[in-house]
Parts: C-alpha cells; structure tokens; sequence
DNA sequence: GTGGTTGATGGGAGCGTTCCCACCGCTCAC
DNA sequence: GTGAGCGGTGGGAACGCTCCCATCAACCAC
C-alpha cells in the first residue's frame, strides 16, 4: 500500500493496477462495449482485489444523473406508516427501485419545517424524480415541485385536475364492481358508506356506487348513503344511522376497516351477515381476513401501485419534459362471507 | 440568457453576475467568515435572480461528504411499517436529519436482493453513516457494514455483544418499573407474558421482571411465565394458560398487544380487571388507550429513539473510527385502569 | 516612514468520474 | 500495395464545487 489507507482506492489506481488505461477501466465497470476479454478479466481482478467502488458523486457530476429518486410523503406521518396501504406501496417502490438501481431518498415534508429547503432539495441537482404520495386534493406541493423542471409523479391523484403523470388504483371500477356484486346477488337497497369527499378515495368509490345504482335503472337514494372518515368508529355510526333510516339489504362501505365498523354495529342491532345484510369492503387490507364473517372485498394490489409509480417516473426521466400518461390500476372482487 | 436553458446555472455565473470572485460567493454561500456585507448581498441577490441551486455531487467531490445518512430497514418490511413503533422511530429519525440538513436514504434490504449490491453501496462512497432497524439478534450484517469503515448505528442491540454505537429502549429498567408497580400495589402472584427470547425485546424485558420479582425476594415461579409472540392472539392464549396454571393476581405482558389480548382473556374467564388481575404492558401504543379498561403500561418513546440514533450516528460521523458509547433510554410507567 | 497585522478577495488546483477523439494494429477488398 | 473499416485502447478535457494560498488595501505601533 503505498497510498494513505483511509482514502478509497480510485479508477485510476484499478487501471494502472490492471495495467491498462482509464478508460479502458471505465468501460469494463459500466459494461461497455469494445473491451477485449483480456482487458475485461484484469481489470475485475484488480477491482476485487483492490475493493474498488465508484464514487457516486465524481459520477453525478459527469453524467449529471444521481441515480436516486425522492419519495415525498406529505401526509402526516402517523397515517402514512400506520396504514398497510401506505406501507404496501412503500414496499413496491423500494423493490422497483432496487431493481432498477436506484436510491431512495425519503423525504418527510412534516419533518423539514423550512419549505424552502424542500424546494431546494427536489430539483436536478439532487434528485432524478420524484414520487409524492398524498391523500388530499388540496396540496400545491406537485405544482411546486413541477416548477422546478423535475420528473414528478403523485400516487393517488392530488386533484383531479390533472390527467398525466400520477397513478391510481381504478376506484370508481372497483366500487361499481363491489355494487353491482350486490345487485346481482338481488339485493334491493344497497346502501353505501362513503369516505370523506375531499379524498380522491373517498368521492371516486362514491361516484362508483352511484353510477352502479344508476346502471341499475335505480335512482340514488339520500338515505341509503352515509359518511364515515375511513375510520372503525365512524363506519359502526355510520351503519347505525343507515339502519335508523328504513330498510337496508346490503351495504358498499368505502374501505375495509368502516366495513369492520359496519359489521359490528350490524352484530349488535341482532342483524346476520349476510342473510339479512350483506356487506362489501374496500382494499382488501389484512383486517378484512380476519373478521366475522370474513369480508367481501374489493382487491387492489398497493405493491404494484408502488412498482407502477416506478416505473413512470422512470419513463420520465428518459423523456425530460414530456407527460407520462397516467395509470389506472384495475381492481378485482375477493368473495368471502359477507356478501 | 446566453447559456441554454436546460442548465442550471453554476456558482461561477452566480459569481459573474454579482461581481466578486467564485471563492467569495462559495463563502457566501457556506456561510463563511470575512465577508463584507456589500459582497454578501450582491451574491445574495444574484443568487435568488437565477434561481441557483448548489451541485450536491460537485460539493460532495471536493468536501468528501455525501450529507446523506442511509437508514437499512433489515426486518420484513410489512412488520415495520405496521408497528407504530417503527413508524415513531422512522418519524424520529426524520425529523432529526432534516433538521442537521442530512438526506435520508432508505435501503430495503429485503428489495436489494444482491447482497453484494447492498455491500457496495453502504460506502463512504455514498454515505456518511448507516442507521439500521432490526429486532433480532442473529444478523450478520451490522459486521459487514463495520468492515466498510462506516459510521453504524443499531437501533434496538443486534445482539448483546456489542456494547458500543447502538441506542435501545432500556427494556430491563422498564419491565423492572411495571412489576414493582404490581408489588407494590399489594399482589402476590406476578405472573408475565414475555415475548420470544430471541428478541432482545423479549428475553431483556423477561430479565427485568425476574429482577424484580427477585429483589422482592420472591422465588420467579415457572408456572407463572408464559411466552408469546408479541401478537394479539398469542397474548390471549397465554393468559388463558397461566389461568389454567394457578393463582394469578397480576400479569405483567411484554407488550401492550399481547396484553390487550390477555385483558380479552381475563374477560372470557369472568375475572375483573383490575380487581381480581391487574394488568400491565410494555410500549404505550395506541392501543393502550382504546382497552376496556385502558392500559396501565410502561411508556417508551420511539420518536426519541431515532432522534438519539441520528445523533449518535452524526458523532461518529465527527470522529471516524472511534466507537460511540451506547445509549439506554428511560421509560416510565403509564397508570391507567388495567393496575 | 517602516514593518507587521488583519480583513477581504480572486482564482488555481484538484476531487474522481465519463465522454470523446485520436490513434494503433489488423484484416479485407480492390 | 494501398486505403477503408473496425475492434480495441489511452488519455485530455470537463463536470461544479471547496480549499488554500497569494495578494491587496487599510490600519496600527513604533
């Protein structure tokens, strides 16, 4: 060793080790073309032997690419990991990237107080792209992080006004799907707790029990739809007030855990699942297994919701400036016990 | 604009534009001494007129710091993101960087599945320190990642043989706090739910409740120690096998989940919570406050756990090489109606 | 007036890559 | 025999920054 030991060694000490030039030693790492195998086999063995690895940053600076994306997640914290949706995506895109090679920088937009340190960070000179993950229509974080002329795509859409760059589950196929499941089943008053309407999830898989009922020849009727806010408690009143309001036969709630509610308050008003009250969820989240009777769910994979968002916000970084269609992921029914 | 819009401008534009030399802006910029307050403003300005961001790669060439801190995520990743207490330490950690302006990378390492890409990439290459969350004890990764010459960190010991750079909860001090509670209210026959012994969570928070149960100078009953595995259901069980052992007056449970189950238990069997067995868990998660009646339980704070993990990370950034004491953190106990 | 000190400044050198171009030695067609 | 073409190669230049050193003006003490 006749360089200090703290310091890594450089492609320059691999080539003159391997006894070719640089770039010779650059072509091999990246896996160039017009390399003789000779070259190739030396220049391995001097990056083994030696324990090179590139340095990232000299790269950047070159090719001007970091190779890594942000996730942003603006959505308070406690949500965003509590939930196993939220976790789920999380997991998808960790594996894509890993697949593809790239890093992900997590960037909690709660924890970074100062704004404007957010906006420096989410530009081209530290990341390639973006995935924003948020729940609500209101936030004017996309347009921000746009202006700055980087990759951007949002899971769940922020409002729907834009049409490119974002991916969704299909909420309103899944929730037509889900009613008409019921309808076919005969029911005749299908009822439907909905979630808040300033969540895409919430309006969409409302507009999806609607345009079923109407699909039906059906008119929508007032007392056969209720609010909940996504949470256990809120789907229990929820059901407790459709039930107040006159006959029910069956009930879309608009994800699994107001299901659960829905299920408990239908228990204790002495009603059977699904013989007098049949009862679809939506997500299919770990709690709809475990209920009693299991829950009829609409399935969406948040997995592949994080592998798609990936995958655009890849594409758009290959065509700087240019919108990548959105997607729509489908959904399908899992039939269990309760409708 | 003579240069092409698709660059960003560089510090040497900057420093064109407000008339001083590229060392002063630089100074400017880093917040350097000697710097008159007409240079500081005009570099100041000319910054905000063209929107100039500094190059990471370029900094972290020169500087040989990347400011980015990767946090390895070892365990199966829909564990983590489920339990409320990784989310608090993820949120901690966060928080923390953001705030010593530290990126946070997040590696999967199940996603990564080359393990040699892994290797490669927690490098002083790449970054200045790696914080890893992992619950059990076997993993031969915190080895490996030493051998790099970065800056590690365990949250929660891998292991009891380290004694240096790790922050954990102090588990023994804890489980000691909830078992004198029950003496001291006056019950003779402690019993306790303990989690797997390969769990560092498990076997310290059983060591702290035979220590106190000891100190009493009371002889640690085998027929009053169960174990589970820290979910509902196992807690449930166990309950109902220490009913079936004996005289039970108190139960002190790993954690607050196994101990909601053993309250589910307790009501099975027609016992009275807290009369006839009170009730003790480990963690205050939320659960704690929605059992009937609420959980008396040892409180932890993972949010300040990943605070404590960042900065003890950041020290060891500062003085390579030399191994940060550990840190135990307290817990206090939580009274509320379960003891 | 002289020499030393101090605040402020400009710019060269260098960080470790990739990109690109010049170049070398062969082979093959004419 | 000559020139074009091609696989393979070496190394200069550039990426955008920080570090450091030389320099300068202003000021002070003697």
């Amino acid at each position: 060793m006749t360089r200090p030991l703290r310091s890594r060694p450089t492609l320059e000490e691999v080539a003159a080790r391997a006894g070719v030039g640089r770039g010779t030693a650059s072509r091999v790492i990246n896996g160039g073309e017009k390399v003789s195998e000779r070259a190739r086999l030396a220049v391995q063995q001097a990056i083994d032997e030696l324990g090179y690895v590139p340095n990232a940053a000299a790269r950047a600076l070159v090719t001007r690419r970091t190779d890594a994306i942000a996730l942003v997640i603006a959505e308070s914290e406690e949500r965003v990991f509590g939930e196993p949706f939220f976790a789920g995506v999380i997991r998808g895109i960790g594996s894509a990237l890993a697949e593809a090679d790239r890093q992900l920088i997590l960037v909690l937009a709660q924890a970074s107080r100062r704004r404007g340190a957010l906006d420096e960070y989410l530009t081209r000179q530290h990341v390639d792209g973006v995935l924003l993950l948020s729940l609500h229509d209101d936030d004017e974080l996309p347009a921000r992080i746009r202006a700055h002329g980087v990759p951007l795509v949002v899971g769940g859409r922020a409002g729907a006004e834009v049409d490119h760059d974002f991916v969704d589950v299909d909420n309103v196929q899944g929730a037509r799907l889900a009613v008409e499941h019921l309808l076919g089943l005969g029911r005749r008053h299908v009822a439907t707790i909905a979630g808040p309407s300033d969540m895409v999830a919430g309006h969409s898989r409302y507009e999806g029990y609607a345009d079923a009922i109407a699909a039906a020849g059906v008119p929508v009727e007032e007392r056969l739809v209720a609010r909940g806010d996504f949470g256990q408690a809120s789907g229990e009143e929820a059901m407790r007030a459709l039930l107040a309001g006159g006959a029910v036969d069956a009930v879309f709630c608009a994800n699994d855990l107001m299901a659960a509610g829905a299920l408990r308050a239908l228990g204790e008003a002495g009603l059977k699942v699904p013989e007098d009250v049949a009862v679809v969820g939506f997500e299919d989240a770990p709690i709809a297994q475990s209920t009693t009777p299991p829950l009829t769910t609409v399935h969406q994979s948040p997995e592949q919701m994080g592998r798609e968002m990936v995958a655009v916000v890849l594409a758009a970084t290959r065509e700087p400036g240019t919108p990548q269609p959105g997607r729509m992921l489908p959904t399908h029914l899992v039939v269990r016990g309760s409708a």
